[in-house]
DNA sequence: CTGATTCTTGAGCGATCGTTCAAGTTCTGA
DNA sequence: TCAGAACTTGAACGATCGCTCAAGAATCAG
């Protein structure tokens, strides 16, 4: 054993899912890096070993958050429907913590182009995996009684996904804080209009 | 009187608007314009300005043809609810043409850091024209009896562009063809759903 | 033709990009 | 106490970035 590390790697991680969040990927230099992550350039590449690597391991940890607030959003709210719509009007509301308002993953979705196949490919892993998320609580709607047995979870869910994606790239826009949120309530209520007697 | 240039100045502009689109602004070297223009640096600089310059009249241009064909195909429509969902059909059709489905500017306004704020008052100021569009034909709707006069007309139109952000973000994945086709057709749906009896 | 004007070329500018690595610093285990 | 492992530093690398400009090529009027 030796001398152990000065930073701790999940810090850092946090601030580097700041920076990226707010700058996206190819916006982000190393400068911006060590200056936000309080590091220098050999100590970056040692502890990530490159941008890509460490933007990676950025977008893992955004998806793992996101997650876990979901699960905690759904499992609170009265029913499994009001606990979909519950998270929608979290992601409506203003939360001045976030540093952009914009999913992260449909922001790299986007800049990444067909060229870089690896990133790309690891968004839509993600990006399937929140996908799934929601079908499974639609599956567990049914189960309780909450939703009508016809339904298609898989479809369902996409169109949840799809609609999140545009309210938070609409709330991108500098001048949509009262829309957004009346958008979250729209999609939010519609959820709950599903629910049977 | 003397030389005229070699270079079809709209066709040059189609070209950098392909490439922009489908590679986004940052990812978009000046080697790729000179090769995808053909012109080397000096003729590309002379002729726009600059690479910001040069985006920034593609995205123009972008707006300017989005909005030439929604145009053409809501009034096309038996009606302009009607025609409002045979837009967003075809925009969720799998479409050859497009090199990227994402619309350019919401793939812009992502990318565009809040320190480039040139950039960013263009394309929130071509979505605002976009909405501003749309409420113009939901308030046609209601002109000609279609819709109900105490709909929100601007609202319809804020949820529509979200909706369209979506959809069209969503058509980004590479796995995504027939979903989006659904996609779309529920949003055209729910769209004519609102018409009066 | 000639001269004037405009467009095109491409070498090359300074800046910055992501990255490396030898040297220095700090801490651990014995 | 000290050898050595682990981490940090920062100068510097080659590549590429957006961009400039002097020189050449092309097209006009006369």
């Amino acid at each position: 054993m030796a001398r152990q590390a000065r930073h701790d790697r999940q810090e850092v991680l946090g601030r580097a899912l700041d920076l990226f969040w707010s700058k996206g990927y190819h916006a982000t230099s190393l400068k911006d890096l060590e200056q936000t992550l309080d590091m220098r350039p050999g100590s970056i590449y040692a502890a990530f070993g490159s941008k890509e690597a460490l933007f990676s391991e950025t977008l893992k940890l955004y998806a793992e958050t996101s997650h876990a607030q979901f699960r905690e959003v759904v499992e609170a709210g009265p029913s499994r429907l009001s606990g979909l719509a519950n998270h929608v009007r979290r992601l409506g509301c203003a939360d001045g913590h976030a540093p952009s308002r914009a999913c992260m993953l449909v922001k790299t979705l986007l800049e990444t182009p067909d060229d870089d196949p690896t990133l790309r490919a690891q968004t839509e892993e993600l990006m399937r995996g929140m996908e799934a998320m929601f079908a499974r609580v639609f599956r567990e709607a049914q189960d309780r009684g909450e939703l009508d047995a016809a339904a298609d979870p898989q479809h369902l869910a996409s169109r949840l996904q799809a609609e999140i994606f545009g309210l938070r790239a609409y709330a991108q826009r500098t001048d949509s804080r009262e829309k957004v949120a009346r958008l979250a309530e729209d999609i939010a209520r519609d959820l709950e209009a599903r629910a049977l007697a």
